[in-house]
This record gives structure tokens, C-alpha cells and sequence, in this order.
DNA sequence: CGGACAAGCTGA
DNA sequence: CAGCTTGTCCGG
């Protein structure tokens, strides 16, 4: 058994009694005594062993006489998933435990419900879309390239024809959306986490947001992602790994087809699965919702957010949404006389002017907390700018504009969250309330998400304007479809043609030839180091000898990231962009993950990210 | 991880 | 040298 122990990834042998009980097989949740105190675990083989021979399973000999299981705790994952999280600790450099743990019930599971293997309704059309479907399953892992507008069940209901099939969804919310669907088309459905047990049992379909990667399907026929793109399909914690990922190796040691469906076919997800499998030109067009560019390389800076164009839409159209990927009241503050950027007396870290409470707009420091007056400390003007306002300055200038009261939607949480005008982060794209019910969704600084200092920013960009499409009115009787407005300095940027054509394939074409000159993913594969322990670690894994590191820190700062060479012969880089966090780079997972696996732990705090989301 | 045990430090 | 902290080892 393998103790559900952190920082213990052993296997320890015990005893089943009585010898053959077939309420323990490989998956099953038992408690054991270890060194003077009882843990639970998971069972992880399952060796016939005569105590009266000469050696256990492993043939040791002299072996002292094994201890039984304290108690069998019920049902847990099925023993393939035990594989797989083998597999899945040597792809992130992670415990199995860890893993084992999402694929297991949160509280013991003794006794399982009947199965409800009820497939349901085949549903018969269009035939565009079954056809593509079909297409897409013929190469597994597949992935199927359907624009954001439109119900995915019917996607779900013709897969899950085939047998037993796993679903895993972006969000908690959109899994409960699903079941329902196929409960009411007559589905037997698990809905995880909560009916884990339905799942055992066995259910015709399962579905769940990214644990449910893990989640157990007996008699697994097919595995369905959808959204394959967003971000909260990768486990933020260490072992970081992509459900998408999980999914297509769970799939292909079953034998049983993978299916990755998503608006915005990455290229990493590419690398996946190959080229995704489309709809056809005027199908992938009308699935995004119809976008307004304004284009403000002309415009006044004076006008601030506000261009003429969006001015009227706030006023004209009932229901808005602004979107402004920036929180506070400013970002940054220059001074009006001298320039220079505002900055904390203390640590140096930009200041900004949160909404007065007591002093009448004080200056804050974002990272250290210490407050002064709003006064230049190189001039001493009092005339402060603020370079990019946030979303809570942006909603007092909205609220004047628009005439009318606007809400305020953040990630840490909303004011007037029903009003017809609404402004926030891109947390506001996440309201489900509002899919299908809004007349526009406007990107006030769109260049925010173009120009984003991180590798993925384009597609993550696309990702939100898919994300949009699914929260405006469709074209309807007499009620004018909804529409995007989006505000930007790059109107020629491929992210914006993307989304004009319904083509993600616009996107991908122009990143492919970047990504593979700076050899990047899916060029290449990294994982962060970070903590005491990291520089250590990474110099164990790339082979650098200590002599030869000099070089890497100091030419690291300069270029962002100082490429290596001395660890050519191991194959792997060590770049350094940061003070305690490192970046390996190798040519492909597997010679990092082998490289990671090999190299010794070092004392101290170590956090190991393989195949970072965000950097 | 957390208990066991050994080695190191402190103060009377 | 008791009493405590800190470090290292190991678990069936």
C-alpha cells in the first residue's frame, strides 16, 4: 500500500486477511499501522504471498512477518487510474499520493449505489456538426474546433453513445449545467465530486471540472474535454498537470477515444492532438458573436477609455458589459509636472490611490503597505496622473457616461451586480447569469491582453473574446444579435482577425514560426524551479557544475532570461530569470521529466511547475 | 510527514 | 549532566 503520507512516496507491504477478501483490490482505501501511527493509504499492488515460503513478493530474504491492514476504509479509484498516476507523478514531477488523492471519494465510500448506465437520447443532427464529430473521433487524441456559440451537450450525448464516458468541463457551474441536460435526455449521470460513488458504481456518463480527470468510469468507452483551452484545466499546485493532458493518456491506455473540444485550439494542445477538425467556414463565422473594432490610434489621448463610439453604445444599448483587466483606482501615477512615476518612499514599488476612506486620496504602496499624500516625491506637485486606471476609477467615469448606475465586477467580488451596465476584470466574462443576455461586451484596452508579458497571451486573449461571444444575445426575433466591441491600437493583430473569421486557425499560424525560434512550448518543455532549494536542484538536473554557473546569473538579468549552454551534454537549460526561480528548458517532456526524476531532491523548500500555464 | 533517537548547547 | 533544541534517519 501507498501511505497517504506527504513527503513519504514508499510502497509498504501488509497483510490481507482473510487471504483472497475481495473487498481489497488495487484502488481500495485501507488504514494501516506504520511506525507507531495509523494512515491511510491506497492499495497499490496485489501479490499472492505464501508467509510459509522462504521470501514476499519482492523476494527478500529473511523478511520479518507482515502486519495486516487495520481496517479496509471502501471503495477507491479504479487500478488503472493507479497507473496512471504513476504515470502522471513521473509527467509533473509530483507524489503519487497527491494524484491518487483526486482520483479518490473526499469521505470513505463503503457501499456503492445501483449502476445507471442508461445512455441518452443519440441526438440526430445537424449533421454538419455529427459529421465533424465523427471525424475528430476517427484519431484519438482528436480535437474538434467548435466555435463558442452553441450547446455542447449534443456533443456529449452523440460520444457517450459508444459506452461510459467521462466529461471533464472548465467549471463547476457548466458541469452542473451539463448533467441536468442529459438527465433530461434521459442519461444515467454522475455529477463529481459529490456523486464520486455514482461514479464507481458505474453511470453512463461522468461529469466533473478538472479533478474529474481522475474521476472513476467503469467500463470507460470514450473521454470528452470541453474548453480543452481554458486555464483552470491545469492544477495551479503542484504536480501541475493538464487535465487535457491526463485525459488523452487515460484515454489511450484504455484504448478508448479522446476527444478535446474547444474555440481556441492551442498550440499546445496541437501538439497534442494534431490539427483540430472544423466546421465549415460559415458555421465557425456565426459561432462567434459579430465584433466592432475601433481602431484609436487616431484618437485624442483625452478621451481616455472612452472613444466615441463606445460613449454611444454605453447609452444606447440596454444591457453592457465592459471589460478592463486591471483592478484599484490607478495603476500607475506619474507626475502631471516632472513625469516621474510615483513610487513608495520605503521599498520603491509603484503606489496607487485606492477609493478614500480617511486621508483624501493617499497614496498606498502596493507591496510594502506604507502610505504618504498625494505629493510628487521629485517635485512636489501635487498634480498626480494616473497612466492606466483601474477598474474602480473606469466605473465612476462609466457611470457619468453611461447616466445610469453600473456595477462593479472583480475577482474579489461585485457591487450592484444586477445593474444593466456592468464593468470588471475579465471575472465579469465568468458570471453565468449573463450568458445569452447582453446586448455588448466592450474590451476598453484590449492591447492589455495582445500586449501581455506571457507566453500564452494570445491565445489567452482569444480565449476571452470565445468567452464573450457565449455571453451576448443571439440573433433572435425581432432582437438584434449582440455584439463585441473591442478597443485597441492593434487592429491588425491576429488575435482580432481570429475572432472576425471564426477562424482560431489565423491565430495559431502566426505564433507557430515565434514559438519555434525562441524555443518555446510546444518547441520545447519547461518547468519552474522556485524556493531555497531550486537553484540547487536545477544545477543537479541540468548537470552545471558549480565552477561554471557564474555566467548564468550574471548574464541573466540584462536579457530577462540568460540562456545556458553548459548543460548542453545533459541536454537541458538552465535559464534564470529571477532571483530563487528557475527555468528548465529540454527538447521534449520526456527527457525533462527522466532529467527530473533522476536528479536527487536537495534539502530545503522546492517547488517543481512542469509545463507552466503562465509564463 | 512525523516519531525516534543522537548530537549539540546551556546553565546551575 | 539534566533538560532542552536541532538535525537526520526511517517507516512493512
Amino acid at each position: 500500500m501507498l501511505p497517504a503520507v506527504a513527503g513519504l512516496d514508499r510502497v509498504f507491504d501488509y497483510l490481507v486477511e482473510p487471504v483472497g477478501s475481495d473487498a481489497v483490490r488495487v484502488g481500495t482505501v485501507v488504514r494501516v499501522d506504520l511506525s507507531g501511527r495509523r494512515v491511510g493509504g491506497w492499495v497499490v499492488r496485489d501479490s499472492p504471498w505464501d508467509p510459509s515460503g522462504p521470501g514476499g513478493p519482492g523476494g527478500e530474504p529473511a523478511r520479518r512477518a507482515l502486519r495486516p491492514l487495520a481496517h479496509v476504509s471502501g471503495w477507491g479509484p479504479e487500478p488503472e487510474l493507479v497507473g496512471l498516476a504513476g504515470w502522471a507523478a513521473w509527467r509533473w514531477a509530483g507524489r503519487r499520493a497527491q494524484l491518487l488523492s483526486t482520483a479518490s471519494a473526499e469521505r470513505a465510500v463503503v457501499r456503492l449505489p445501483p449502476a445507471q448506465l442508461r445512455a441518452p437520447a443519440a441526438p440526430t443532427g445537424p449533421p454538419e456538426l455529427l459529421e465533424a464529430l465523427a471525424d475528430a473521433l476517427g484519431s484519438s487524441p482528436g480535437i474538434l474546433a467548435l466555435p463558442p456559440v452553441g450547446d455542447p451537450t449534443l456533443v456529449v450525448a452523440a460520444v457517450a453513445q459508444r459506452g461510459p464516458t467521462l466529461v471533464v468541463v472548465p467549471s463547476a457551474a457548466r458541469a452542473a449545467v451539463l448533467a441536468g441536460r442529459l438527465r433530461r435526455a434521459g442519461a444515467g449521470v454522475a455529477l463529481l465530486p459529490e456523486q464520486w460513488d455514482a461514479a464507481r458504481a458505474g453511470a453512463a456518463v461522468v461529469v466533473g471540472t478538472r479533478s474529474a480527470a481522475w474521476a472513476p468510469c467503469p467500463g470507460l468507452a470514450a473521454v470528452v474535454v470541453l474548453d480543452a483551452h481554458e486555464e483552470t484545466l491545469v492544477q495551479e499546485q503542484a504536480p501541475t498537470w493538464w487535465a487535457s493532458v491526463v485525459a488523452a493518456e487515460r484515454a489511450r491506455r484504455a484504448g478508448v477515444p479522446c476527444l478535446l473540444v474547444t474555440p481556441v485550439p492551442t498550440l499546445d494542445l496541437r501538439a497534442l492532438c494534431g490539427p483540430p477538425v472544423r466546421l465549415s467556414q460559415p458555421a465557425e463565422r456565426s459561432g462567434w458573436a459579430p465584433l466592432d473594432l475601433v481602431d484609436r490610434r487616431g484618437d485624442d489621448p483625452r478621451l481616455g477609455l472612452w472613444s466615441e463610439r463606445l460613449a454611444r453604445a454605453v447609452r444606447d444599448e440596454a444591457r453592457v458589459v465592459c471589460v478592463l483587466n486591471r483592478t484599484g483606482r490607478a495603476s500607475l501615477l506619474a507626475c502631471g509636472a516632472c513625469r516621474a512615476v510615483a513610487r513608495c518612499e520605503t521599498c520603491g514599488g509603484a503606489v496607487v490611490q485606492p477609493a478614500a476612506e480617511d486621508e483624501v486620496g493617499a497614496l498606498v504602496c502596493r507591496r510594502c503597505g506604507t502610505r504618504r499624500p498625494p505629493v510628487c516625491q521629485e517635485c512636489h506637485s501635487t498634480r498626480l496622473r494616473r497612466l492606466r486606471p483601474g477598474v474602480a476609477r473606469a466605473a465612476e467615469e462609466l457611470a457619468a457616461l453611461a447616466g445610469r448606475p453600473v456595477g462593479e465586477v472583480t475577482a474579489a467580488g461585485a457591487t450592484e451586480a444586477g445593474a444593466p451596465v456592468l464593468i470588471g476584470t475579465e471575472a465579469v466574462l465568468h458570471r453565468a447569469e449573463l450568458v445569452g443576455a447582453v446586448d455588448l461586451v466592450a474590451f476598453l484596452d484590449f492591447d492589455q491582453e495582445l500586449l501581455a508579458p506571457r507566453l500564452r497571451a494570445g491565445e489567452e486573449a482569444l480565449a476571452l473574446l470565445a468567452r464573450a461571444s457565449r455571453l451576448v444575445r443571439p440573433a433572435a426575433r425581432g432582437a438584434r444579435r449582440g455584439r463585441l466591441l473591442v478597443q485597441t491600437r492593434l487592429p491588425d493583430h491576429e488575435v482580432i482577425a481570429s475572432a472576425r473569421r471564426g477562424d482560431p486557425g489565423l491565430l495559431a499560424e502566426a505564433e507557430e514560426p515565434t514559438r519555434r525560434a525562441l524555443r518555446l512550448p510546444p518547441h520545447s518543455a519547461l518547468a519552474v524551479l522556485s524556493g531555497q532549494g531550486a537553484e540547487d536542484f536545477g544545477k543537479a538536473v541540468a548537470g552545471v557544475g558549480a565552477g561554471e554557473w557564474g555566467a548564468v546569473v550574471a548574464g541573466a538579468g540584462a536579457q530577462g532570461a540568460g540562456a545556458h549552454g553548459a548543460g548542453a551534454h545533459s541536454g537541458i537549460e538552465l535559464l534564470a530569470p529571477g532571483e530563487e526561480r528557475f527555468v528548465l528548458r529540454a527538447r521534449s517532456a520526456e527527457e525533462l521529466c527522466d532529467a527530473l526524476a533522476k536528479a536527487p531532491r536537495p534539502v530545503g523548500r522546492l517547488r517543481v511547475e512542469v509545463d507552466p500555464a503562465r509564463i
